[in-house]
DNA sequence: CGAAACCTTGACAATGTTCAATCACTGTGG
DNA sequence: CCACAGTGATTGAACATTGTCAAGGTTTCG
């Protein structure tokens, strides 16, 4: 792989022309179709991932063999940082593709011998794991403050390009409704419900995966009540 | 403040010399009483704050001007790392103690100057931000699919030195029930009645801020089912 | 076409929240 | 020392939200 394909990733950006090269020498570039299995339980623990673009999502069993979504991975994100300093295999999980996928994948001691090597690149990761535990904290927090429909709207409403704008905007889904909603972390049939009920709220209209929002400024005031952000927050899904 | 006491310290204790002498120049040690505001909102994202000894709450309030806690900390926690990369004031909260306390304060960017030259500093703040977020992972899976019953056991669980003992444990809630309750994301009255439930299915003896477990296992078998985690699982709180 | 996956709907059960009332405990001031 | 206020905790009843189970519709794709 080319050096110069890792310096126009972000969190490859920073890191040393050295680190560069030992990376294209050592990662691996794969394509994967839907629905493909990508990493196995066993390996997630060994495997840095980066996602190129499409789909991926993680998935564990719980002790009766329920499935338990981890997190749906979309462009740019990755996974399996957490075992750089943890040999731990407590937190392994499944990575599945649900669309056609490109992704990186480089050995996780590897990647742990640059990091001890190559001080920018750690500030790099440091910087992109401040901002993802940002996330989190958020998903917690709409968790327990929000409805499933305003968990919906919020989600809509961060996928919009411009949130402030007056125009009325259309948007897709970017996945299965199904996957969307154990990611908002409620059943498929809430979802189905909770959208239904969104729709008449705020005046959307939806058909399949597309929905047309006339007016956002309708979303925004019903999603954002009870939010401790300040609309357009601007957070990333 | 003597460099002998950063050293002492994990998240510190692999820092350059040179970047414990600047620490102690510039870090504060100050101690509060119980209920004092440590942070107000306007200076969180200037500060971070390392907890030495006590609990700290950090809450925000919602448009509507709701209390939203963000996160109990408890001895050798810490929070402001999420402003060592952002200059947003975002993410800001007020922290409030809720027993004495012992603290140490940095200017974050003094911090962020230090993570910049210090290679070894910014390893240990990796670790312990994926170390974070793990963590979160955990307690966003538990809000999911867990009741308040079987969060409550898992929060005493965790409490347990030794989780695999077959004697009786006895102990204590480190915190008031409201602010407990709030930290598993359910209200004090839910609060109240599921641990009413907890200890009729599992024998608990309750009694004030005591808490009696004759038998562990009982416990385990309850809280654990639907876990992605294996019994013992030894997560922090 | 037919199977499989995805999605929706209805009836009902489980879980958690809200609001109001009450009680226990603690510390304060008269 | 006692009355009293304030906080923390509990309880009941009504209600809201979400989950579960079962059935049926729709779409997709071989």
């Amino acid at each position: 792989m080319q050096t110069d394909f890792f310096k126009s990733i972000e969190l490859f950006s920073q890191a040393s022309p050295e680190s560069l090269e030992l990376l294209s020498n050592s990662a691996e570039r794969v394509s994967y179709k839907k629905s493909s299995i990508i990493l196995a339980q066993h390996q997630s623990s060994a495997v840095f991932l980066y996602l190129i673009n499409g789909w991926i999502k993680l998935y564990k069993e719980s002790a009766e063999g329920a499935e338990i979504v981890v997190d749906i991975l979309s462009q740019e994100n990755y996974c399996g940082e957490s075992f750089l300093f943890e040999e731990k295999t407590e937190e392994v999980y499944t990575a599945q593709s649900i669309s056609d996928v490109d992704i990186i994948t480089v050995p996780i001691q590897f990647l742990k011998q640059l990091m001890l090597e190559d001080h920018s690149l750690s500030l790099s990761f440091l910087q992109a794991a401040l901002q993802k535990q940002q996330q989190l904290n958020m998903q917690l927090e709409h968790l327990s403050i929000q409805t499933a429909a305003q968990r919906i709207g919020c989600f809509i409403l961060r996928s919009c390009d411009n949130p402030i704008s007056e125009e009325s905007v259309t948007l897709q889904l970017p996945y299965d409704k199904l996957i969307l909603a154990s990611r908002l972390g409620m059943r498929p049939e809430t979802f189905s419900r909770a959208l239904g009920a969104l729709s008449e709220q705020c005046d959307l209209r939806i058909d399949g995966e597309n929905i047309c929002i006339p007016k956002i400024s309708n979303l925004s005031q019903y999603v954002c009540q009870h939010c401790s952000k300040i609309f357009p927050c601007n957070m990333p899904q």
